[in-house]
DNA sequence: GCGTCTCCATACCCCCAGGGTATGAGCCGT
DNA sequence: ACGGCTCATACCCTGGGGGTATGGAGACGC
């Protein structure tokens, strides 16, 4: 089974159709047939039901697709990961959110310069969603990410910190002059809350004008505390879930580089744990 | 980059000399140097160091050798689990070692017959570095493994039971009269423990039988105790690490059939936790 | 019910990529 | 310096992957 193919069929499952599969790929529709049949052939297996005026895919048809979507990304990040490793001088790329990193990176990025394992850190700034995938497939080394908003699977992590969640508001709101509130306050407040219900909203900037403007709440890790508008107001929410910022990196990586980075970000968090009103 | 390249290069890394991986490969040795040159070319990378007296593996080629393992197990267990998924009626097939089902297995099964979108179990009965890998080759559809003993990355989960330890001793032995005894207890004998000191021992009746020699004490899950000889004795170990049995599947499965098992498995569990002295 | 349209399979051809053999080139060790 | 080891190069050849043209099987309209 040979990545052409397996990117062929996996064209074909998505499009459930030869000549649009076959244009997506830049080639004719006969050899993709052609493709498709030699790996039912050699497989022993029939994989797409064509009996329909739809063709359609069989349970093994979609036992291939998932399998070929993830020996497909497999390659993908191969290839990447090679690259990156071959080009010049080795470096770090970091991937968070805006304020992500539960203020840990500037003592993090300070210490880590002076580990006789360290190298040169590329940030790369990104939306929530992109995190992960970066790393996935290559494009970043490791990632903050957070606990339990975010899937783990696939990677190795290091837990740092552990957040209580604050409620960020318009000074204008009822709740803004509370020293804390609860959950039940927020529920049953008419102004929708974040993330839950709002996960399209990947940008700080918009959520904070959105919270100005008295349209929503967003519940963030105290963290972010530091970096909010002046014109907001954070209320600690004293049973909301905490947050656990994570480093987490692919599986079975082996880089000397990484493991100084990890080992420098677990000291730096337990360094701050102690004096935590930095 | 095709699989065929990845496998080629994957031989060149392991066996460190063009000419053996050629006859591993079963090609002459120099399709194979353009191959790999091939392969530098498109990746714009040099992946093998040819200037000292043996080849070596650049940075990138390290970084690469992991990353084609990767993928060519994707491959294989794509393989596979398509060929299984096609195969006459569905099935489905738990590995485990013997005795490592917690006891779970006889409820189970039963219970999971009656399940609306049951299909047959077939049993892979095997040793114990088997079971991780015959679940993710696609060999076995899920696996009863042993927290924290076993490595859960590239699994998806489900915990059933927590169970204590018991040490499995020779009657003659000196602790054989206890009601239990601590870890240090046994660390302080002479008689090595396993499975820290031997885990190359996988076979339960080879165990027994040192055991029953006073060669070694096993320290055991609770469950294993009903199937032990008769003519060794297990007592309880207050302050071991307790052993989680899992269900343990590839992530990503999408199988009513699995899903079935692993929500039957659950409930079996849970019932099970509320009749201990069974 | 027949024509037509859509869509996948088949037939046939071409060309290049991947494989083989022979041989050269570089680097040791003696 | 020379022979041996090992990888690269040169050259040829074949198979298979890709192209075009066309057939055949349902689905739909009238």
């Amino acid at each position: 089974m040979e990545t052409r193919e397996l990117a062929y069929f996996a064209a074909v499952a998505e499009e459930l159709h030869f000549g649009r599969a076959a244009e997506r790929l830049g080639i004719a529709q006969p050899p993709l047939s052609r493709a498709i049949q030699k790996l039912e052939r050699r497989l022993g297996v029939t994989l797409i039901d064509r009996s329909g005026p739809r063709i359609a895919l069989t349970p093994a048809g979609e036992v291939l697709a998932r399998e070929a979507a993830k020996v497909l990304d497999a390659v993908a990040a191969a290839r990447t990961r090679t690259q990156r490793a071959g080009r010049a001088e080795p470096r770090l790329v970091v991937a968070l959110k805006p304020g992500g990193d539960g203020g840990l990176l500037p003592g993090l990025l300070a210490a880590y310069r002076g580990h006789p394992d360290a190298v040169e850190v590329d940030l790369a700034l990104c939306a929530v969603s992109e995190r992960a995938r970066m790393v996935r497939e290559g494009t970043a080394d490791v990632a903050f990410l957070h606990c339990p908003y975010e899937d783990l699977t696939g990677f190795d992590s290091q837990p740092l910190r552990v957040e209580g969640g604050v409620a960020m508001m318009s000074p204008a709101h009822r709740l803004a002059g509370r020293a804390f509130v609860h959950r039940a306050d927020l529920a049953a407040d008419p102004t929708p809350c974040w993330p839950e219900q709002h996960p399209e909203i990947s940008d700080p900037a918009t959520l904070m004008q959105l919270a100005v403007l008295g349209r929503l709440i967003a519940v963030v890790p105290e963290s972010v505390r530091d970096h909010v508008r002046r014109d907001l107001v954070c209320v600690p929410v004293l049973d909301g879930t905490p947050t656990t910022v994570v480093l987490a990196w692919p599986v079975g990586t082996r880089s000397r580089a990484l493991a100084a980075f990890v080992h420098t970000a677990t000291m730096v968090a337990e360094r701050l744990a102690y004096m935590p009103s930095s």
